[in-house]
This record gives structure tokens, sequence and C-alpha cells, in this order.
DNA sequence: TGCAAAATAGCACGATCGTTCTTTTATTTG
DNA sequence: CAAATAAAAGAACGATCGTGCTATTTTGCA
């Protein structure tokens, strides 16, 4: 209950196997990862409505058809990609946060590894905060995946709120609902300024933003 | 210096003038307008990039070639839809803020308004807010013009909070471009969280957050 | 090594895209 | 009312889109 899937990521298995054992990833899966990966890159600047098979294609040095073939349509390709970017959402800000004590600690690791990963250290936008835009109106599985992975962390981090809570790191009477939309809307301001406005200095802002729910509760700083 | 822009709205004047000093607003501007209308309700919903003149002349029932007549390309398009959607935000937000008493009390009316802006009691998302997703990572002049519509609009907020900073209403050594950006951050989380993933009650949540920054502050709520 | 199966490429389809050019219609003005 | 002008339509363009169908190539296994 702790993670937020319970399968670990295993990104590419048998890299290069000679062995007859290597049963683990088949020819397709692989270049279908490969794929995947640069379907990645692109939506996360292209955004997800962005995503043609086509353009993947060019990428990744295929024709669109042998492409197309991996996912049968371009919303199974959509989806694939939400599923990639949450793994590497959980490789990146999830499980690091783990290994930090539980409560606030963990809690702190978790929104300063969420902050950079939204404010791009390697520029690239957040495919839950573009994709919402996108798929805020628009019906249908995309909408569905992405809402789901979204939701699943919004889970992880509104338990990691409680958990800190519960060990008296917040007050009893404090609404951990609360505390886990204002941690998101420093986050999504974050985003908004450090990608799109190009504001130097936004991840102290949201940083500070931090500090200040706490001196709500008279915590001291970490 | 305390508006946006210099210039009020004249929506629609000369609606249906029957008189020869109908000098105001010849036919042509007069679809123009109408277009620029029917495309910002699409853009509110599918996006900027949504944007084709194909369902825009479906929509206002005219040819592809006639509503494109009225712009060049589709980027100036664009670039109308956000200046219209400018001059609404200023009419639904800024315009009835400024009917409230300097400082605090007009902070209040500006967030409230603007809360309920993006929240959608219509339902419709907020071009500032999808467009930045859309156009994070793509410059060109409709970029341009959404920066610069944002930046207005942000740099009144921040007007809005150092003014109630300077009444005293917010303590000497408080931070307005902080306390203006946690405020982005409560609409930014409130657009998500309504407009996405179709929580109820954000609203409340968002107006909690505000109270909680004044709260910070040792202000009594309104 | 040969054979079945999987993976990829090639090609074509209907649709839609933004844009250009030409023609027709509507409006303004003298 | 007629001439001048503005507005709108029509048709076509090259490009790109997602997708289906058929070949060809590559891979895995006996």
């Amino acid at each position: 209950m702790n993670q937020i899937t319970k399968l670990p990521i295993r990104r590419s298995v048998a890299e290069t196997s000679t062995g007859t054992e290597t049963r683990a990833m088949l020819k397709g899966q692989q270049t279908k990862a490969a794929i995947v990966e640069a379907a990645m890159g692109l939506a996360t600047h292209l955004g997800l409505e962005g995503l043609s098979i086509g353009v993947v294609a060019e990428v990744t040095q295929m024709s669109k058809s042998g492409v197309f073939a991996h996912f049968g349509s371009r919303e199974e390709l959509q989806i694939s990609v939400i599923r990639e970017y949450f793994n590497q959402f959980e490789q990146e800000v999830f499980y690091p946060a783990l290994e930090a004590k539980r409560g606030l600690p963990r809690l702190r690791v978790l929104f300063d590894k969420w902050m950079r990963l939204v404010a791009g250290e390697v520029q690239a936008g957040c495919i839950f905060i573009s994709g919402a835009a996108e798929f805020d109106d628009r019906p249908g599985p995309v909408r569905d995946a992405l809402v789901g992975s979204v939701k699943t962390w919004l889970a992880a981090v509104h338990r990691a709120v409680l958990q800190a809570k519960k060990m008296g790191h917040f007050p009893a009477n404090s609404d951990e609902n609360q505390i886990a939309f204002e941690l998101h809307g420093l986050i999504l301001a974050l985003h908004y300024e450090a990608r799109f406005l190009k504001n130097a200095g936004s991840i102290e802002r949201a940083n500070t933003g931090f500090n200040n729910i706490l001196t709500r509760y008279d915590i001291k700083m970490s």
C-alpha cells in the first residue's frame, strides 16, 4: 500500500543478451519500448495531441506502418506514453522519496523531486500538466489513462501528507487535503512560470511556498 | 496606470443600425467580431491549437475562404482570439475588482472573480492556462501574444498585492511576489482539479488557500 | 539449415489541414 | 441608380493525418 503501483520498473531487461534463455524481451517489444521512449520525448515537447505517428516514425527511423503495427491506433500509442511517463515519474520522484524517513522528511523529498521534474532541469514539460489542459474536455480512453495516472500520483501525495500528520509533524486539526491541494498549486505555478514564462527563481518561490505552509503550523524549517 | 489596458471594450456598437451615420462598424468588422467570438468559444474547449479554420467556418456558417480572408493566416486568428479573451478577462475579473476599495478588499474581489472564471461556472477552460501548456515550447507570434496578455494580467495581480501591502494590509516585510505566486498556484490548482479531475469543492479549497495566506500574516478573515 | 511466425516496409485510401487564386455576391458611395 | 469597392464563396493545391491491406524482410525455433 505504500507504492504507487506494485510493479517496480524493469527498464530494458536483456539489453544485448546472447544466451538462449533470453526469453525476457522479444525483438518486437524491444523496438516497441524504443518507440514509446521516443514518443514520450516528443510528447513532452509537443504535447500528447501533438504526437503523430508520422513524426514518431521519422524520429525512430521506421516506416509509419511499422510504428503503427505496434499499437494499432494512435490512442494506444498515447496511452503507452502516459504509462511510460508514469513509470518515469515513479523512478524520479516517488522511489527516491521512499528512501527518506516517513513523515515530513519524506514529504520534503517528494516535493523537492517533484519540483525538479516539472521545472525541467532537462528541458521537458510535464505530461500530467500539459495533458490535463489538452484532455479536460476530451472524453475517451486517453483521458481515462491520464486521469488514472494523475489520481494515483496525487493520492500518493495525499498519503504522504497524511502520514506526516499522523506522525505529529502536522497538527491534528490540519487538513491533509488542503495541504495537498496547496502543494499541487505550488507545483503548477512553478511549472507555469518556469516553463511558459521562463521566469528565473521559480523553484525558490515554490520552495518558499512549501516552507510557508510549514510556518503556518509553527513548524521550523528543515 | 491602474488598468490592464487603457481601452475599454465596446462590444458590438451599432448592432442593427439603420441610419447613414453608421460609420462605427463596417459589415466586415462585424462578421469578423462574430468569427472571433465563435473561435474563442471553440478555443476554450479545444485549445488554441485545436482551432481550425474549417470548424470555425462550419460553426459560423461561412466558407473556409470567407473566414480566412478576415485574418490572412491561422496564427492571426489565434492572436485575435487571445486578444478577445483578454478583453473578456478584463470585463469579468479586472473591472469588477476596481469597484472594490483598494488594498485587501480589492484583492479579494480580484481573486474571487478569477476563481469563478477559471473554474468555469459556464463550462469553459481558461485560454491563459491551456495556452501556456500548448505554447511553452512553441516560439512565434502566437506565443508572444499569449505571454504578453498573461504577463499584463499577472502584473495587475502583483500590483493589487503590492497596493494591499502599501496600505498596511500585508506586513511590510511580506513579499508581494511570493504572495502573487501562491495566489497563482491556487488558481492553477483550482483549474486543474475542477476542470480536469472534475473534483467538487475545489473552489472552497482555493478560497481556503487564500485565507491561509492571510492567516499567515495574522490577518483576520473578511 | 529450413520453416513458421513475427516484425517491418510499401503503398494507397479518404479526410482534413492552411493557403492561394478566381469568381460571384453584397455593400458602400458618388 | 450606377459605379466602385468590400466581403464572401468556390475550387483546387500540396501536405499531413490515421489507418487498412499486401508484400517483404527479419527473427525465433525445431
